[in-house]
RNA sequence: GGCCCAGUAGUUCAACUGGAUAGAAUUUCAGAUUUCGGCUCUGACGGUUGGAGGUUCGAAUCCUCCCUGGGUCACCA
C-alpha cells in the first residue's frame, strides 16, 4: 500500500539503476534473463556498499559461485558507479565511487525534513487508536507500552506520507466505575481530590480499592455465617449497591448521572495531566457511554442480511463456525450491547467521521481473537474498509518479580514511575554537575527529557510483538543503548555547532574517510527506515536504526578532529556531516515521541 | 483439551524478512584524552539459536513432530 510513491531513497535509486545493468551484463554472459537480483547492503566487516548474491546464477553459469562472481564483477567494472569489487563466498562485494556519496551528501543537506514523505490532500486517512483506558483506576506500566508505541506509530505513519487522527475509546461506563462510586458515596466523607490533593485518578482509583476490600470482607462474613462461596459473591450488599447503581445509570437517573459525571471529570483531569507529562495527545476521544447504542445499529444491519440470527431468549448472534472460529454473541438478551458491539458500531462511527482507508488498533495481544473476529464481521457485513483494519497486536510488560498483578500489588503505577525516573535523572545530571550555571527550572525540564526518553526508548526498542521484561534497575541506565545515551550525543553535536563561527563551504574535492562514507550512508537509509517501520508497524526498527547512527557517529568523533581540523575546507565538511547526523537523530527520536537537549 | 503467540551469549534485546564468521548492550577483565562535552571510545571473555527430523547451493528465519512459557476459548471489557 505504499508502493507508488515517489520516495527519496538512495538505495532504492542506487538499485534501480544497477539492476537494470547487472540484468544487461548476466545477459551478455549467460545469455539468459533474470527477473529476480537481490541486492543488499554489504556487511561491515567487509568491504563493498552493495553486494549481489551470486548463488542463484550458478546455475547457469556451469561455474563455481566465485568465479562467477568474478565474471560479472569484471563486466560490472564499466559502470561509472563502481570503483571496485571484490569477492567473498559467493558474495559479489561492489564499492560505489566516492563521489557518488559525496553528491548524494549535497543533496540531502537541501532538504529541510529529509526522510519524510509530504502529505498531500489526496493521502489516505489513517486512523490510530490507543491508550483507552477504563476511568476506574489510574494508567499503569501495561498503558505505557500502549501509549507510547501508539503514539510512535502514529508519527512514523504521518512521516511516511498519510494523515494520521489518533483517537481512543474510554471506557467510562460500566460495573467497574459504579464500584468506585459507591465505596466513595460510602466511605468518602465527602472528600475530594482537592480537599486530600490527590491526582484525580489515583483518587477515583482508591475507591475502586476500597470497593474491593470491603466486597471481600462481606463475602467472607457470609461464607461464615453459612453461605456458599458462589451465592456470597453474588449477593453481599455492596455488590448488590453498584449493579442497582448500574442500572440507575442506565436509565439515566439524574443523581447517579451526576455523581457519575462528577468523579469521571476527576479521572479525566488526572489522565490528562499524566497525558501532558508523556507528551501524548489525541485528535479526537470517543466515550463508550456514547457508543454503546452504536449496537442497534449494527444489529439491525446484520440482521437484514442475514449475517446474525436471533436466539429464542432475543439474543442476536453470529455464527463464525465455517471460518474456524466459533459462535459469537453480539447483543445480549436483555437487548444490552457487549463488547463486540460496541467495537463495530464504533467502527463505522469513525468511518462516518474520517472516510479512512486504514484503522490501526493498538490492543494488547491477550485481544488477539477478539479482533479477528471483529474485523471478519465487518467484512461480513460488507464494509469493504475491513480489510485495511489492522490490530497492533503487542506483548505484555513483564516485571523481573513476574506477572503484573493489581491483586498482589505489583502493578507499577504509570505517575510513580515517571516521576522515579525524574528523580534519578536530577541526581545523575548533578553528580554530573555541568549544567550548575542553568537555571532552575531549565534543569527540571532537562531532568523530564532525560527521564521520558530512558523510558520511552526503553520500551519502544523491542520489538511490539515481544512481550517484554521491565527492569526498573536497568530503565535508569544511561549507558549503552539507551535514551540518555542518544540526547548525549545530540547535545554534544549541538555544542560543536554552538561554537563553530565560520561559514560552511566545502569544496568537492574533499577526501572521505571510511568512517564519514558510513556516516552518509547511515543518513541515507533514514527514508528507507521510515517506510520499513510504517510498513511493518514498528518504532524498534527506527529506535534501531539511531541506535546504530549514533554509535557510528561517536566512533568519528572520537577518532576525527571536527573544529580543529586542518583546514577551513575540511571543517565546513564535518561540521555539515555531524550537523546532518544531529537532524537525522532529533528527526528519528522524534518519531519515538522522544525530545533531544540543547544540553545535558 | 482446541486455537494463537513466543523460545537466540549469564541477563536484556538485534539480525535488512532465506544469505557470509548469529550482532549490540549489560556484567567481568584489559586499554585510550597535551583535542571539539568521558553519560565517550578501542579490545577480550561469553552461543549446539529449546530439542529432533525435513526442504536447498544456504535455515535463528520455511515445513512436521515433540519440550517449555504465555495468551485465549464468557450474555466481562
Amino acid at each position: 500500500m505504499y508502493d507508488g510513491r515517489n520516495i527519496f531513497t538512495f538505495e532504492k535509486m542506487m538499485e534501480n539503476i544497477l539492476i537494470e545493468f547487472i540484468k544487461k551484463v548476466l545477459f551478455d554472459l549467460y545469455k539468459e534473463s533474470v527477473s529476480e537480483i537481490q541486492l543488499q547492503k554489504t556487511r561491515k566487516d567487509f568491504e563493498g556498499d552493495l553486494t549481489l548474491v551470486v548463488f542463484p546464477f550458478t546455475r547457469f553459469s556451469k561455474e563455481s559461485p566465485e568465479n562467477t562472481g568474478a565474471e560479472i564483477g569484471n563486466k560490472l567494472l564499466s559502470h561509472k558507479y563502481i570503483k571496485k569489487f571484490n569477492v567473498v563466498n559467493g558474495f559479489l562485494n561492489l564499492q560505489i565511487e566516492e563521489k557518488v556519496w559525496l553528491s548524494q551528501f549535497n543533496e540531502i543537506l537541501k532538504e529541510t525534513n529529509f526522510g519524510f514523505t509530504k502529505t498531500k490532500d489526496s493521502s489516505p486517512v489513517h486512523i490510530v487508536e490507543f491508550s483507552s483506558p477504563n476511568t476506574n483506576k489510574p494508567l499503569h506500566l501495561g498503558h505505557l507500552r500502549n501509549n507510547f508505541l501508539g503514539n510512535s506509530i502514529s508519527e512514523i505513519i504521518k512521516a511516511s506520507g498519510e494523515k494520521v487522527k489518533k483517537v481512543q475509546i474510554i471506557n467510562d461506563r460500566g460495573i467497574h466505575i459504579c464500584k468506585s462510586m459507591v465505596a466513595w458515596l460510602d466511605f468518602g466523607h465527602g472528600e475530594t481530590p482537592m480537599s486530600t490533593k490527590t491526582k484525580g485518578d489515583h483518587f477515583v482509583g482508591k475507591y475502586y480499592v476500597k470497593f474491593d476490600q470491603e466486597y471481600k470482607k462481606e463475602v467472607s462474613n457470609l461464607v461464615e455465617s453459612g453461605m456458599p462461596k458462589k451465592e456470597a459473591e453474588r449477593n453481599a450488599p455492596i455488590f448488590l449497591k453498584a449493579q442497582d447503581m448500574l442500572l440507575k445509570w442506565e436509565s439515566k437517573d439524574k443523581e447517579v448521572y451526576d455523581l457519575w459525571k462528577k468523579m469521571n471529570s476527576w479521572v479525566y483531569e488526572g489522565f490528562n495531566m499524566t497525558y501532558k507529562k508523556l507528551g501524548i495527545d489525541f485528535d479526537k476521544n470517543y466515550y463508550e457511554s456514547d457508543t454503546y447504542l452504536l449496537g442497534k445499529k449494527v444489529v439491525e444491519i446484520g440482521l437484514k442480511k442475514n449475517i446474525f440470527y436471533t436466539k429464542d431468549d432475543g439474543s442476536v448472534w453470529i455464527d463464525l463456525s465455517s471460518e474456524g472460529l466459533d459462535e459469537k454473541i453480539i447483543l445480549r438478551s436483555d437487548g444490552t450491547a457487549v463488547y463486540m458491539t460496541q467495537d463495530i458500531g464504533t467502527a463505522i462511527n469513525r468511518h462516518e467521521d474520517f472516510n479512512f482507508s486504514n484503522m490501526t488498533y493498538t490492543v494488547g495481544n491477550e485481544q488477539d481473537y477478539h479482533f479477528k473476529v471483529l474485523f471478519l464481521i465487518l467484512d461480513k457485513l460488507g464494509f469493504s474498509w475491513a480489510k485495511n483494519c489492522f490490530h497492533l497486536s503487542y506483548g505484555m510488560v513483564d516485571l523481573p518479580t513476574g506477572k503484573m498483578k493489581s491483586r498482589e500489588g505489583t502493578v507499577v503505577d504509570a505517575d510513580d514511575l515517571v516521576n522515579e525516573m525524574i528523580k534519578n535523572a536530577a541526581i545523575l545530571s548533578s553528580e554530573l554537575g555541568k549544567l550548575d550555571e542553568v537555571k532552575k527550572e531549565e534543569k527540571d525540564l532537562l531532568d523530564e527529557t532525560v527521564a521520558l526518553g530512558a523510558l520511552k526508548y526503553y520500551i519502544l526498542k523491542v520489538d511490539p510483538k515481544k512481550r517484554m521484561l521491565f527492569n526498573p534497575e536497568e530503565s535508569i541506565d544511561f549507558n549503552g543503548n539507551t535514551g540518555p545515551f542518544i540526547q548525549y550525543t545530540y547535545a554534544r553535536i549541538r555544542s560543536i555547532l554552538r561554537k563553530n563561527n565560520q561559514d560552511l563551504n566545502f569544496k568537492k574535492t574533499i577526501k572521505l574517510s571510511k568512517r564519514e562514507i558510513d556516516l552518509i550512508k547511515s543518513i541515507l537509509e533514514y527514508p528507507k527506515v521510515i517506510q520499513e517501520s510504517a510498513r511493518s508497524y514498528n518504532p524498534a526498527l527506527v529506535a534501531n536504526y539511531i541506535y546504530e547512527l549514533v554509535k557510528d557517529y561517536n566512533s568519528y568523533y572520537q577518532a576525527t578532529p571536527i573544529l580543529k581540523a586542518k583546514d577551513k575546507n575540511v571543517i565546513s565538511f564535518r561540521v555539515l556531516l555531524s550537523k546532518k547526523v544531529s537532524e537525522n537523530i532529533k528527526s528519528a527520536m522524534s518519531l519515538l515521541g522522544i525530545d533531544v537537549p540543547e544540553r545535558m
